[in-house]
DNA sequence: TCAGTTGTTTATAT
DNA sequence: AATATAAACAACTG
C-alpha cells in the first residue's frame, strides 16, 4: 500500500484522532517491529505522554510527543487504523496506542520497516537519512533540477527518494504513463514539452491520490487496469507491456511510451 | 513448487 | 563517483 498519498492518509487520521491526545497505553504485540527500542523501552517513552501534530515527510509518518517522537515507516503492507476502544485485533496488529477515546493500530503484514523512537530532531534526522523534497511541495523548476543533469533511467531517478521523497513503485508507473513518457528514457534526452508533462502528471495524480488515500484503480488510469491478466492501455486501447527495473514490476504503454531511437 | 507483492538496504559489478 | 543488478528482509497469495 504505502507511497505518500497513503501515508499522507494516515497522517490525517493521526491529526484527526491523536494530535493534543494522550497515550493512555502502549501495547506491543510484535516487538519485532520495534526497530531501535525494547517494547518496554517504548512504553517508558509514549506512555501518558501527549501527541503533538503529526508529520508527514516522504514515505515516513513522524508522531512527535511532549517526550520524543514516534518514526513510522509502512514498508509494502503496512497501514495505520483508528478503532474503537477495545476492538478485536487483527493477525497483523503489531503496535497498540491507547488513546481514552479508542485505538491506533499498526497494522502490517510483512514488517520490511516498523517504529523507532528518536529523542530529538537529530536523531530524527538519522534515523530517516538524507530525503529529497517531498513530491507533494515540489516546483516544476525543481523537479526538473532535481532530474535533470542525472544519468540512468528517468524511472529510477523518480523511484530515489533522496532525489525526490514520496514516489513509489505505482506512482511513478501511472505519472510516467500520463505524461506518456517511457520509464527507460534517460533524463538529458527529454525536451521542455516532455518536462511540461511530467510536472502535471506528477501534480494531477499526486493531488488525486492524496485525496484518495491511495493511487485510485480508475479504469481510466494504467493503476485501474495493470493487475489484469491481459491489460490494455485505456488511453489507445493498446496492450500495456511489462518489464523490470531496479528490481520493480514496470508496466507501461508502448505505442503512448515510445522509446525514441530503438 | 514457484513467482509475485505499492519499500529499503547492502553487496557486487560495471 | 554514479549507476545497475540481485539478494535479503518477511509473510503471505495464486
Amino acid at each position: 500500500m504505502p507511497e505518500l498519498p497513503d501515508v499522507e492518509g494516515f497522517r490525517r487520521l493521526l491529526a484527526e484522532h491523536g494530535a493534543s491526545r494522550r497515550i493512555e497505553q502502549v501495547e506491543v504485540h510484535d516487538p519485532a517491529v520495534l526497530r531501535n527500542a525494547t517494547p518496554e523501552e517504548m512504553a517508558g517513552a509514549l506512555r501518558r505522554r501527549r501527541l503533538q501534530q503529526p508529520e508527514r515527510r516522504g514515505k515516513w509518518l513522524l508522531a512527535p510527543t511532549d517526550n520524543g517522537t514516534l518514526l513510522l515507516h509502512f514498508g509494502m503492507s503496512g497501514e495505520l487504523l483508528w478503532v474503537e476502544p477495545g476492538a478485536e485485533r487483527h493477525r497483523h496488529d503489531r503496535v497498540t496506542l491507547r488513546l481514552e477515546e479508542g485505538e491506533l493500530r499498526y497494522r502490517d503484514q510483512r514488517k520490511l520497516q516498523g517504529l523507532w523512537l528518536a529523542g530529538d530532531p537529530e536523531a530524527v534526522a538519522a534515523i530517516i537519512g538524507p530525503l529529497g523534497p517531498d513530491a507533494l511541495d515540489l516546483s516544476s523548476a525543481e523537479l526538473r533540477g532535481r532530474l535533470a543533469g542525472r544519468r540512468g533511467r528517468i524511472k529510477a531517478a523518480l523511484m530515489d527518494q533522496e532525489v525526490i521523497a514520496g514516489l513509489g513503485n505505482l506512482l511513478v508507473d501511472e505519472i510516467l504513463w500520463q505524461a506518456r513518457i517511457h520509464p527507460h528514457r534517460q533524463m538529458p534526452d527529454l525536451d521542455d514539452q516532455e518536462w511540461d508533462r511530467l510536472y502535471h502528471s506528477q501534480r494531477k495524480v499526486l493531488r488525486e491520490a492524496v485525496r484518495a488515500g491511495r493511487v485510485p484503480p480508475r479504469p481510466s488510469w494504467l493503476t485501474g487496469v495493470r493487475d489484469q491478466d491481459t491489460p490494455t492501455c485505456p488511453r489507445c486501447g493498446g496492450p500495456i507491456d511489462r518489464l523490470r527495473e531496479g528490481g520493480r514490476s514496470t508496466y507501461f504503454c508502448p505505442r503512448c511510451q515510445p522509446l525514441p531511437r530503438a
